[in-house]
DNA sequence: GCGTAATATGTATACGTGTACATCACGACT
DNA sequence: AGTCGTGATGTACACGTATACATATTACGC
């Protein structure tokens, strides 16, 4: 930077300042420096600012589980939004591992960002303490707690199972069962509750026994759907916690000798853009990435601005997206066994 | 850091020498300095190093398209390996847009990493002249064109191509067609001029009209398939650039009222997770992402601990996995028209 | 023409680290 | 006993930037 204050004959401050666009420059003097700029190919060295005011321009971005399609369709709106303000992106993968999770930590305190977005929601409040403890801004996903440089972005489950189980009602479904996510992770529970209340909004009453764990993949969905399908008295109908989870219960469902939606309904949560393309298309609760992602960066450049206040709770919603894996309740009694 | 020196009585090149590891400290100093830094809760300041040393501990990652499912499964991999090493991955997206490279290299740049793994293999050269000439290691995927600081990782497509005919031909077909990426990228003629050869390997004469454009994604594999069996004398078999192509052509093909194999035999490149789940599950040509980040990640670290010296060629292999989309050639005329 | 305000530019500095070099302690060998 | 070598520790410095502050230049009113 010296050099391009040398070659364009001014200081170094003054080139600093063309380079972050502060107003009282001479627009000849700017002329000027962003030739030699352009001359040169300079670009600036991040690592001097970020040492000098510890703050280095990157958001952390901490996921669970990058194999499910929803993630990297988020990634990709979140990163497009933090380049496009002149920032940088983060991310690290926990693969629900408290492990990974802490080590992910780890590296964004070495890094020194910004602030971080923490999708990955494993119960364990301790992991992210060090965050809080350093005044790293967090904004967390549907854990529903806000604090000083804590903020939360809920899915409002409530209107999305609404609407799912208004749709199965109407479809005449009074036998409906739950796959959901790890045992362990709090968005998890939240969305069993979430289930259960809506079920009961809608005037059904929730069995224990409907309620199965998932691993928000294709093989805990499998085996899930496999264990609901084995009861004697079983569901017509099958929310999932994920997508990916509705995929695979589809699939264990088909092999079954079960036809979707002829025997069976169900309704994943996501929409990832697979959920159009496996057959029958599935029915699903749309969660938006991109309307995701922005609030996420929204919350985090707010909690940048105002490091000493209290930290917000925000929602997003989820709609329901009608496709063909819903369909009629069956007929009592009817096939197999 | 200092603060560290100050609680343990020592000097604050002694506290780095800990954390470095260097053998000439006593290990009882070893022991006192580790317990304050454990006290302290003291987390190095990586921006220090890298504006004193120019290397940030941290390697590039440039791909095209996250949201095609081979790119998660690689970022997963390579991630963990980077960070097993103690170093960080930036990861970049360009959704094949040159714009977004040109943008994702300057973030390399600014961020001072100590290498860029270019897996987005966009045709123009100069895109990527910044990062050599600022002495950049760099290596990049199947453009086989190594220099100083710069390697190249091929995908060894022949003796994928191979097995694959070869397959193809045991199932006795003749008419094989082809459904590439976007005509712009280095990547996508290198796989079609590896098809070529390896048909004439086989015996088979290529013929252009069998050959296809995608766009390395589901809807390009529609669009193509959808071409290719409107065609009067159309393929019995057909090979996609990747597996989502793959995935895209038997859907349409199905839309056609096609069956898979019976009419037609498909086979993809990559073996994605999808590829499994997928009905009928597709044969496919595999691509260890893991091997492939391994290969990655070992080139990196060779280029840099070697700044001067020209880089190396690297070959990753592929091998047939034998699914449900490929069976015997339909007999001649058979069905629809 | 001169003082003063406003505008434009220059000077100096600190951020935290790894390392080269200097220093120190101490035992071994002549 | 004195010299040297070796192992262990301390001292000092520079990397490139943004900004506070100082200074120079211009504009302008009387």
């Amino acid at each position: 930077m010296r050099g391009i204050a040398r070659l364009a004959g001014v200081s170094s401050a003054t080139v600093s300042r063309v380079i972050n666009g502060s107003p009282l420059v001479r627009p000849e003097t700017v002329e000027k420096v962003r030739k030699v700029i352009e001359e040169v190919k300079f670009f600036p060295n991040n690592s001097a600012t970020t040492l000098k005011y510890g703050r280095s321009g990157t958001y952390g971005l901490i996921i669970p589980d990058i194999t499910n399609p929803f993630f990297p369709e988020f990634i990709k709106s979140f990163e497009g939004i933090v380049v496009g303000n002149d920032k940088e992106m983060l991310m690290a993968t926990t693969d629900f591992h408290s492990g990974r999770m802490q080590q992910s930590i780890r590296r964004m305190l070495i890094r020194k960002v910004d602030g971080v977005a923490l999708l990955a929601s494993e119960i364990e409040t301790e992991s992210f303490e060090d965050l809080i403890q350093n005044r790293v801004p967090l904004v967390t996903m549907d854990r529903g707690h806000i604090g000083s440089g804590l903020s939360d972005v809920s899915i409002n489950n409530k209107s999305g199972m609404d609407q799912a189980l208004q749709h199965l009602k109407d479809l005449r479904h009074k036998k409906i069962g739950y796959i959901g996510g790890f045992a362990g992770l709090t968005i998890s529970e939240h969305r069993v509750e979430a289930f259960m209340r809506a079920l009961k909004r809608v005037g059904l009453v929730p069995r224990p026994e409907f309620i199965k764990v998932g691993n928000y993949r294709i093989t805990g969905g499998m085996t899930a759907m496999t264990e609901l399908l084995s009861l004697k008295d079983r569901p017509t109908a099958v929310l999932a916690a994920n997508d990916l989870t509705a995929i695979g219960g589809m699939r264990a469902a088909m092999k079954m000798g079960f036809s979707i939606p002829e025997d069976l309904s169900i309704i994943g949560f996501d929409d990832i853009e697979l959920s159009d393309i496996v057959h029958p298309p599935l029915t699903t609760l749309r969660l938006s990435r991109h309307e995701l992602a922005t609030v996420f960066f929204a919350a985090l450049e707010r909690l940048k601005s105002n490091p000493h206040s209290k930290g917000e709770q925000y929602s997003v919603k989820t709609s329901l997206v009608v496709r063909e894996s819903t369909g009629p309740a069956p007929k009592q009694g009817r096939r197999l066994n």
